[in-house]
DNA sequence: TCGGTTTTCCGAATAGTGTCAGGATTATCG
DNA sequence: CGATAATCCTGACACTATTCGGAAAACCGA
């Protein structure tokens, strides 16, 4: 068991490549597949036939359907938080809140069902595998992070804070997907909550619609 | 077509009531199955096996999966209207939103499959049938009419103030399901809502958690 | 280039889903 | 009672995710 391969492990590296370029391949069609038929919407069959394939030989790549949708929800949040990595931010705690309400509010009303993957339970049996909700957890100490250094100390505060953002994008969602009817409000909205919790520095708000 | 059933379409009464009752107590057991397996997670099998029959006896009384769930959506909306009657609103502007929020919040909070169901678009191809939608309309503008009543001008401030509302409710179910960890924060949510939209007026925040 | 191993893919099959067509059973009415 | 209508089920079909077993192909070391 020692002695097979002491230190050349390099030939396989071809098939591995192959292998994880194909299951990317599925992994894009699905993304594609999500974003026309809804989460829920998904099957394996329309899945399999848009890399042409059989449904069966999926599952030399993703042990089952909720395989493909954990790759997914480890995916989108990786998604997340590379969105959040070029980003500076402001020492004005205002400016930088708006900074990040933009980020998070643009991204979820980019995809609905991405929306639904990475933040509500609604695939009946599904639950992320530990490594892919552990990347979920570092977007949310990242934003926790970016918050506490705009001078929240309150975790009450924070938690009340992504409940605005969150209610922000996914009305956005409900209510007028592909516009940009509550996404105009986050400036406002952040006004509101910098007022409350920052104190009462923040300028006058603008009275004209 | 006129000379059949002159003035006496009495005795069909019982057959009908029959029927409805038997409606209904499908409608009682698909609640009740929604709550256990999720909205998406609904099998009419199980279904019909709930009230002791089998799957295809329901087309008797649905004609299709989606027209149940259309009419678990009017059922909802309609339990949530009713939730309004009752309810005198306060002349103090503060008071009567803070009120209309718990209402709204702990609604949702009671039931995760309802709330999809009423409003999020989480079953692949379902759309509620214009009948039952304007129930959903009844209860928007039930909404508008009480925070229109509190002082609220703009239509922004509504959007605002529903994606504030929808915010907690959502978060309290997603990351605190039968908790009060966002439900708590429903009075402060609202006097910081209040202070921005309508004024100055409110009275400072308590500092303690 | 060859032989052996591994990976990839599919055909067949199973249990589950929503749904339709037919008939039988039952309740109701004239 | 006989006619009618509502109810319920059996059988069937197309679809879903998934498993098994084998064939074809790719790759490896030689």
């Amino acid at each position: 068991m020692a002695s097979t391969t002491p230190a050349e492990p390099r030939r396989r590296d071809r098939r591995r490549a192959r292998h994880e370029a194909t299951k990317q391949e599925i992994l894009d069609a699905a993304w594609q597949l999500l974003r026309a038929d809804g989460l829920n919407g998904l099957s394996l069959r329309a899945l399999a036939h848009a890399v042409d394939m059989e449904p069966q030989s999926l599952y030399t790549y993703f042990a089952s359907k909720h395989a493909v949708y954990d790759h997914l929800f480890a995916d989108g949040n990786r998604e997340l938080l590379a969105r959040f990595e070029p980003i500076e931010i402001s020492d004005d705690p205002h400016e930088a809140l708006r900074t990040i309400a933009r980020l998070f509010v643009t991204f979820v009303a980019e995809d609905q069902a991405r929306y639904e993957l990475l933040f509500l339970r609604t695939i009946p049996d599904f639950e992320p595998s530990p490594e892919s909700y552990a990347i979920a957890v570092e977007v949310f100490a990242k934003g926790h992070s970016v918050l506490t250094a705009a001078g929240l100390g309150d975790d009450a505060d924070f938690d009340l804070w992504t409940a605005l953002v969150a209610g922000l994008a996914s009305q956005q969602l409900a209510n007028d997907p592909g516009g940009d009817r509550y996404i105009r409000l986050i400036d406002d909205a952040v006004a509101m909550f910098a007022e409350h919790v920052l104190g009462k520095q923040a300028p006058k708000r603008d009275t004209n619609a």
